[in-house]
DNA sequence: CGCATTCTGCACTGATCAGTGCAAAACTTG
DNA sequence: CAAGTTTTGCACTGATCAGTGCAGAATGCG
């Protein structure tokens, strides 16, 4: 019984993440996002409250579809653990040069994010916090698995291991935002597995 | 023949590459590169051109810094090179602990710099590129010299190594900022050394 | 001492920042 | 159709942005 929006709010949520991903949260003016979204500040207030408010549901927002394909590929019952995470290290590279416009990569929201504010606001980093203890646990659950069948020969603990995966992989996206080219991103990947399927 | 300068410049490239470095290009504004350096607007101008050129030094200064710290680690002839690469990855993790001010840590402005920037802003890329370039070459030529002695036994390209090791290293410090503590980043570095002294 | 030159402090520029106030528009429900 | 409610477009706020203009201060050189 009131004037609907005509706007969809997961289309706009979609839409301004994406400006944050590009250009940081400092470097997106809420001009920008009006412009990114076709909504008038007005209404950008009225349905999100504030420029803060809109990037912590877009950060949300990414975190859950990231962190949700990436579970869908570490959990992936029909091949063995190792290819999973094999699996996982393609994705993500797969990301850097799909997801960017003309130029670049953009990286990782994720890591973006946990640069630019580097834990200075509190609430920002324990939505990261929560979304990367999601993330190691999976990935702690694959590397058992991968033990289980004998691919992961490494005798450190499955949590560390996880540990290490999840730094690779934020280590691949900064890699990939300085230039570096897919087989290059490819050899990170496959070297870093050496270390947790050989033996010492 | 004219009036000097009250203020020494390399005081003030060291204390505008501090407040870049806690909060970013964006997030550093002309004021408070003047609170930091205790200089005024017009002298920082004067000496400097613009914020974007004291950016560019601020971060000259720091790579430089970087890398010949990192070069003196690495070409210490007086251990084995696998110790070199370990001490390496120990300084690393020092600094994110040692650098910071109270709060949590402020990362590598290498790093947080590539992050912000993502290779859109030319001058600063190439930059990056180039500080890059070089830190790959010592770090490949340490391993290298890892090889001969036996303590890298990875069959991969000793480029390929030098950029996985590279690559850890922006892990790190990223993991460092999303909260990680001393032990958790020092098992991530050890974890990481296995894929250069496996066999396979 | 005085001239040339550079540096410094302060006030200013126009542009942009995040956020708001308000009236008109658009819709649902009765 | 009319009342009630929310959304929308536009103009506005004060604050801050990067950068500049200029007068006076401070020096070295003659």
């Amino acid at each position: 019984m009131a004037r609907p929006r005509t706007f969809d709010e997961d289309r706009v949520l979609e839409q301004a993440m994406r400006a944050f991903w590009l250009h940081g949260y400092e470097g997106t003016s809420t001009r920008d996002l009006c412009e990114a979204t076709g909504l008038d500040r007005s209404s950008v207030y009225n349905a999100f409250t504030s420029k803060h408010e809109l990037f912590r549901r877009a950060l949300t927002r990414y975190t859950e579809a990231m962190t949700a394909t990436q579970t869908e590929i570490l959990e992936d019952g029909d091949r063995p653990a190792i290819e999973r995470i094999r699996a996982l290290f393609a994705k993500i590279i797969d990301d850097e040069f799909t997801f960017r416009g003309d130029a670049p990569s953009i990286g990782c929201l994720g890591v973006n994010t946990t640069v630019e504010f580097g834990g200075r606001d509190p609430e920002i980093a324990r939505l990261l916090e929560q979304d990367a203890a999601r993330r190691l646990e999976t990935l702690r659950a694959a590397v058992e698995a991968g033990r289980r069948d004998g691919d992961i020969r490494s005798p450190r603990d499955p949590a560390a291991l996880a540990r290490y995966l999840n730094a690779v992989t934020a280590g691949i996206r900064v890699a990939a935002q300085g230039g570096a080219d897919r087989a290059v991103l490819e050899a990170i990947a496959e070297t870093a597995l050496d270390a947790v399927t050989a033996t010492a």
